[in-house]
DNA sequence: TAAAAAATACCGACCGCTCGTTAGATTTTT
DNA sequence: AAAAATCTAACGAGCGGTCGGTATTTTTTA
């Protein structure tokens, strides 16, 4: 039976990412990771080969998920409106789904060395492409604003991702709900009519 | 002359401000600082008593001017709408114009102890308390759609403090583009007309 | 089914190193 | 000569990681 070493893997990686998250990367120890666990530090090297290769392996397991849900949303067969919707609707509630992890990836991407680090990245760039797509076919239908693609899709991972600092999951509101009202200010904006004045190009095409 | 005191310590103030955003508060050795700055690392104990002391004081510095210029803004005799506008355009400059000191502010803070950190987050949030009420007259005069209004602060903050990740000053757009920008996805959305759908309650009031 | 063998999980001491901080001596500036 | 700035050296603690050895559990064998 591998099953015992796989859940109690589990049951460390989910410690570590909580106390990783609470503490910070170079802020927990092995030694405070063993407490937590009730073992001896020495012993947590069955679960893993170096304090880095662990937090590599809670990043890449978190934001590969993300990325396999992502590309199914991106091959639909829907027209880009409805795939922003479908994609910011995921997006939002799944990182603001798992805080721990969230933080993780705001916080401490950086501790990794180059290459491991190369590796999350790409796939980051790979569903911030897959947003800025979107806007761009949104552009060229004239549905959406000249606001340039990277920079909106920077908003919208910044609204998400800070979510972190904030967003309570048992509180008065549901990470679903939360998806909505981002999707709404994000594109209608949270006034109820249009306001003029610095628009940026609004209207036109 | 105490001028070359201040002085010196401003550009460790800087220097630390860049260190600690590029490898983190924990993964920065005070070492690491005299080196940068050409001295032994005991010599730097003449500018700040403790490693802690000296994030402390970079953090509420920087906290402290934005805070002074937020109140004068929402002292201005003008209407919400204005007082929005002026402080989402401030507020984008402001933190999108120093990246280092916005890295440690998002990353570094909960690495001071409760005492400290409690003194930065009181003033967190009173500008916290500043946009959520710049919302609640929004919404009282019919302006603005239902939304939570801490909510809507915090997408706001989302959108600029994650700046910090994407954002290049000597970029294509400037900070005050950018601010604009913001400020227009912010209160009209992307959209070139209002696009229904998962409406949460647009159009009522 | 029971003993033997193999694999797994864990312990606890230890390594070399770096950390933040302190104190006293020394150099540089006023 | 006084004051300010810097250096040198050392401290105790804690770091990530290693390793030989020991329980414990699982698998194989008879």
């Amino acid at each position: 039976m591998k099953e015992k070493f796989i859940l109690k893997q589990e049951q460390l990686f989910n410690t570590a990412a909580a106390l990783f998250a609470e503490k910070g990367y170079h802020g927990t120890s092995i030694n405070d990771l063993a407490q937590a666990m009730g073992l001896q530090k020495g012993s947590l090297y069955h679960y893993f080969k170096s304090k880095e290769e662990l937090l590599f392996m809670l990043l890449d397991e978190y934001i590969s998920a993300a990325l396999l849900e992502i590309e199914k949303i991106c091959a639909l067969n829907v027209d880009a409106v409805e795939k922003l919707r479908l994609f910011m609707l995921f997006y939002s509630s799944f990182y603001a789904g798992d805080r721990d992890r969230l933080v993780l990836l705001i916080n401490d991407i950086d501790k990794l060395s180059e290459a491991l680090r190369l590796k999350i990245i790409e796939k980051e760039r790979r569903y911030t492409k897959a947003l800025t797509d979107i806007f761009s076919q949104l552009q060229a239908a004239g549905i959406m604003k000249k606001i340039p693609p990277a920079v909106a899709a920077f908003a919208f991972f910044g609204m998400v991702h800070y979510t972190c600092k904030w967003f309570q999951q048992d509180g008065p509101v549901s990470a679903e709900a939360l998806g909505e009202m981002f999707l709404e200010i994000f594109t209608n904006g949270v006034f109820v009519n249009p306001v003029t004045g610095g628009d940026v190009n609004a209207g036109e095409n």
